[in-house]
DNA sequence: AATGAATGAGGTTTCATTCAT
DNA sequence: AATGAATGAAACCTCATTCAT
């Protein structure tokens, strides 16, 4: 359970203008970065600012769940990887389909390079994350694909290095992604 | 020449103050990113904002000597390791050289990804960068030591990667390096 | 209905927020010219700086809401004008009429010959203005009291250059305006 | 002798640039208004901005001098009026003489209306100036040809009025002076 | 005496957040 | 619960004036 993550049950209004809230600031951020504004997201979402703030405290909470659902995503891919038997191709697979997903959204990973502090609302799934990254990790090394001397924390650091290159126009990030896992491969 | 090169030689103090400007620019970029305030750059260098922005025309001018600077650094190592015979050695000693540098002055690496429009002060270094880097790659390339479809512009994306990740505290970013420098070799 | 009328009736309080800070721009721009400052007039009307760039988009918008205001009361006046007999009363009691308006918010009179992007937003209400002057001037030259050559562009003229005397102390503008209006009889 | 006066006759290079400053500033504020920059003036006198201070205090006072020096012109041209004999001829001819002057350069005439403290620098000329005109009118009214109850402080005030127009453009402020001229005359 | 670099108060505008309706 | 008007602390930049060279 998140920080933001709301006690009671919300009202059906509520929990859809929730919902419409987060759907806004996906696309704003996406659109603008960090800096757009609570006012331009808010009326994206067809609300108030004033509802926009009954929901999140402040803006980098709103950026914190969004942050949260991303990780969320990315801790279920991992699990379906863990479910396929190929240790190389399921890793692969990962890295690709979440670098995918960071590529719909740039905007919102800049958030990661610009606030860090927004990162602590999505401690949990990110755990999550580390935790089933972890052992694809060591079945991959066991099974002599992946290079031995890598650690579960190398992987957030070299994906958030791709997509921070992804805004870039005229530059296919696949390009990037290549040479990385080719860099991860057993020798 | 760089564009904001002044055309007369400043007068001794004029040209004292540049360079203070210039290195609390560094300085205070590095600490609080590209939002940090003009005021606390000219409180940092000793000198009133009037004199800052009499020596360069906005803010982002200031970014872009900085941006110049950097490049002018990368270039001129560059050509220093055109002139080592191991095509090997010298692709990665350049690359760990450059790493090496923006990791003393992260913050300013930041302002790449938010302000594109500072790179344009740039541009002129940025070139004479590419040149050499494309020799360099060529040549290992001839010598089978580099991957065949590297092109000369995976390098400032593996880059860019490589130094956002730089700011994360407890990581220790040679790791990321190395495994680029592998994706990077001929198999 | 011009430019910056709102389409919404706005709410009570914004109404009268409104209200609030044209009149206190009225008041500052006519004791302290055009180079008074917003802080100044938002002070002066008992809201935030941000509360009049809520209604205005800038300073000069603010002006201009002040000067189509003005032009609105001038043309009602040359309505009211032209509903009288007397083809030489109507047209002077205008003048003296319109004069007397000038002279009690002088300092944004001066606003017209400063800035003259202003205008701008007044124009549909000047363009009425004008129409409804033209009629005075051709039915007082009809009627033989009004100068043959007098043009309506005239009438702006010479009631700037009226107004633009307003502010000189000790000097009684009823003065200038009668050996105006003598300089329009016709001989 | 005026305030800005020097006591001791200045050194021929001194006298030149002092010259070269009034020019500058001359044609500066004529094009761009009372809001010139002071920078702007010495770099089109050719000297340094030091330089400017060191013959005028600041900023009012250049405008002072050269308000002075258009006085002084004005009372020369009416002792010139005085001269001749017509009475009419010699008020029109000064009043249409002078109005050209002030439409030579509308800008210094802008700063009249917006700064009136720089007014006392001219003081002394403007009394000259007063008193002649002073005779001028006497003579017409008993001659009459002009009417009775023109007081001297008119003639500032509708001259004033009249070069307050002379920056709207297509315009032809000769129509203003002319309805004035016949608004003087005695019936 | 001349220069022009330095100064910094002050001007306009933005935007995250609060609060009356 | 929702709205959006109000707030005001900054942020950037200008320019009259001073002062070291």
């Amino acid at each position: 359970m998140t920080v933001t993550e709301p006690q009671k049950p919300l009202r059906a209004d509520a929990r859809r203008n929730r919902e419409r809230i987060i759907e806004a600031a996906r696309k704003v951020f996406a659109k603008q970065g960090t800096d757009a504004q609570v006012d331009d997201i808010a009326r994206a979402a067809g609300v108030g600012v004033g509802t926009l703030y009954r929901h999140f405290p402040d803006k980098r909470a709103l950026l914190g769940e969004l942050l949260a659902a991303k990780f969320r995503a990315f801790a279920d891919n991992a699990e379906r990887a863990l479910a396929e038997d190929d240790p190389w191709e399921s890793f692969a697979w990962l890295l690709r389909t979440n670098a995918a997903a960071c590529a719909r959204d740039v905007g919102l990973q800049q958030a990661l390079h610009r606030d860090p502090a927004a990162w602590s609302v999505a401690i949990p799934e990110l755990m999550r994350l580390q935790d089933r990254a972890g052992q694809l990790i060591r079945r991959g090394q066991e099974a002599g694909v992946l290079r031995d001397d890598l650690v579960v924390e190398d992987i957030p650091m070299l994906m958030s290095g791709l997509t921070a290159t992804m805004t870039v126009p005229q530059y296919d990030w696949h390009r990037h992604l290549e040479i990385i896992l080719d860099g991860l491969r057993a020798r």
